[in-house]
RNA sequence: GUGGUUUUAGCUCAGUUGGUUAGAGCGCCUGAUUGUGGUUCAGGAGGUCGCCGGUUCGAGCCCGGUAUUCCACCCCA
């Protein structure tokens, strides 16, 4: 049989892993240098812990597992799919790794001492339709951080953001918003009834027509009134920066408390930024973003990326009471997540991987014959034993042939050892960057490659 | 989940109205060079045309199904 992968997942080659590891570690260098400590959960869920955590779209996507043994005993197959879905499978693999998270921290809560920072990389799976840049398989990379209301952890979020793309050298723009905002436009234009219904127009505004855009809140019912001064609001260009936007916002709605609570938590967390001299040009507060996720209470992250068509890099938000369903209630989260393969993408579009990756060998040594394999296996020992990463060519080749191997392997350094050498007591050097040779002892060849 | 699209050599892709033995570039292998990679030159290997079925004297090409890729919608990292 012809063997071919399921839909939407990946094998991941040296090379990729190599590249992969290089977005993972700095990812990780920045996430403990804010003091987040790692956990790790199950692949599986029980589907009772995940459903009705994502809306009914989430719920969809969420890859069931088959109970084992006799699933169809005393089970009623004329039931409808959803209701015969808790039948036959009470497992689910995860679908974020925010979910878990509550999770955890609800089973572990006497344990844990708060504000618990943690961060978590790991594979999630959705069962979308794949397209480029969405994986069925796909790996987020989060820091969550619960026990707290503070607002300096948003501040946090985007200097981590910022210093993550800054190391990976990629351009991005850091998005945010309230969702208390949003409450508070809906209340400001009279539609607070739909707002469901108002912020997903909201949301696609970028994507659709102007004309579009009014004949679908029109539909929704909301008077012409409403629909000006949503547009008033949301998108008139008055305002250069976000500082003035805020303010001109806060005023368009102040009728409504709750959303002037959302620009001030908003204020806040900008005034923190500005303590601390970060720069604001790489975020931009957008009125209209609108993260579907339906837990969020408070501040919502997006990160895109400059340069390459692919949906958003980043995500997150805060969430007050994402515990409260697993029976702990009034515990306030924050958390941002990474898109790993996206990320991937990205870089590898743009060409921002670094040439050279610190994981591969940095000297090769040559086989010759049975007496120089000998030497070699010996060198080459003595090489790893000084902490040098080397390799040593497997089976006696043509001189020609092991330069080749070591460079498609992208090994800096070749050591010649033949009879010439041993004789001398000496190593050939080989440098396949600029080519040049000189022999030395093994002493020096360790100084010299250590 | 809805609609569309892609699939031909290891990779990127040509392939005429349905007609003999399916091509190119790159890569790969061998040699020129028995101790020197990248460059050059000469030669060579490699294909159930995604899979299953149908129409036809004859299918890479037409039809049906299926898998897969990508795109839009939806949603999202």
């Amino acid at each position: 049989m012809k063997p071919t992968l399921p839909k939407g997942t990946r094998d991941f080659s040296p090379l990729e892993m190599s590249r992969r590891n290089y977005i993972f570690d700095t990812i990780r260098a920045v996430f403990r240098t804010y003091g987040y400590q790692p956990i790790e959960t199950p692949a599986m869920e029980n589907l009772s812990t995940l459903t009705g955590k994502y809306g009914d779209e989430g719920d969809k996507l969420i890859f069931k597992v088959l109970n084992s043994g006799d699933f169809k005993k005393d089970v009623d197959f004329s039931l409808e799919a959803p209701k015969l879905t808790s039948f036959i499978s009470e497992k689910a693999l995860r679908y974020d790794l925010t979910v878990p998270f509550a999770r955890y921290v609800v089973m572990n809560r006497n344990d844990i001492t708060f504000p618990f920072k943690r961060y978590q990389v790991q594979p999630v799976w959705r069962a979308d339709r794949p397209q480029k840049g969405r994986y069925r398989e796909f790996y987020q990379f989060d820091a969550d951080v619960v026990g707290s209301p503070s607002l300096v952890y948003e501040a946090e979020f985007f200097q981590i953001f910022a210093k993550v793309f800054e190391q990976l050298g990629a351009k991005v723009t850091i998005k945010y918003n309230n969702r208390k905002v949003l409450n508070g436009i809906t209340e400001a234009i009279g539609a607070a009834d739909k707002f469901v219904e108002v912020v997903t127009i909201i949301d696609k505004y970028d994507k659709i027509t102007p004309e579009v855009f009014i004949n679908e809140l029109n539909n929704l019912g909301l008077s012409s009134e409403s629909i000006d001064k949503l547009n008033q609001i949301i998108f008139s260009k008055v305002a250069a920066t976000d500082k003035e936007r805020l303010e001109v916002i806060k005023s368009a709605i102040s009728v409504s408390p709750i959303g002037v609570k959302g620009i001030e938590e908003l204020q806040t967390v900008l005034g923190f930024l500005e303590a601390a001299n970060f720069d604001s040009s790489v975020i931009e507060f957008d009125p209209s973003l609108a993260r579907g996720l339906s837990y969020y209470t408070g501040a919502i992250f997006e990160v895109k990326a400059h340069g390459v068509q692919i949906g958003s890099i980043c995500g997150g938000g805060r969430y007050d009471d994402l515990t409260g369903l697993f029976g702990l209630p009034n515990v306030s989260g924050v958390g941002i997540s990474f898109g790993v393969d996206r990320i991937y993408d990205v870089l590898n579009e743009l060409n921002l991987f670094p040439e050279t990756m610190a994981d591969a060998a940095k000297v090769l040594v040559t086989n010759f014959g049975v007496e120089e394999e000998k030497f070699s296996f010996n060198l080459v020992t003595r090489l790893r034993a000084a902490g040098i990463n080397a390799d040593m060519y497997p089976t006696q080749a043509k001189l020609g042939k092991q330069f080749e191997y070591a460079d498609k392997k992208k090994i800096p350094f070749v050591a010649v050892v033949g009879a010439d050498e041993m004789a001398n007591n000496v190593v050939n050097l080989k440098d396949m960057v600029s080519g040049e040779q000189a022999k030395y002892s093994v002493e020096e060849l360790i100084g010299r490659l250590a």
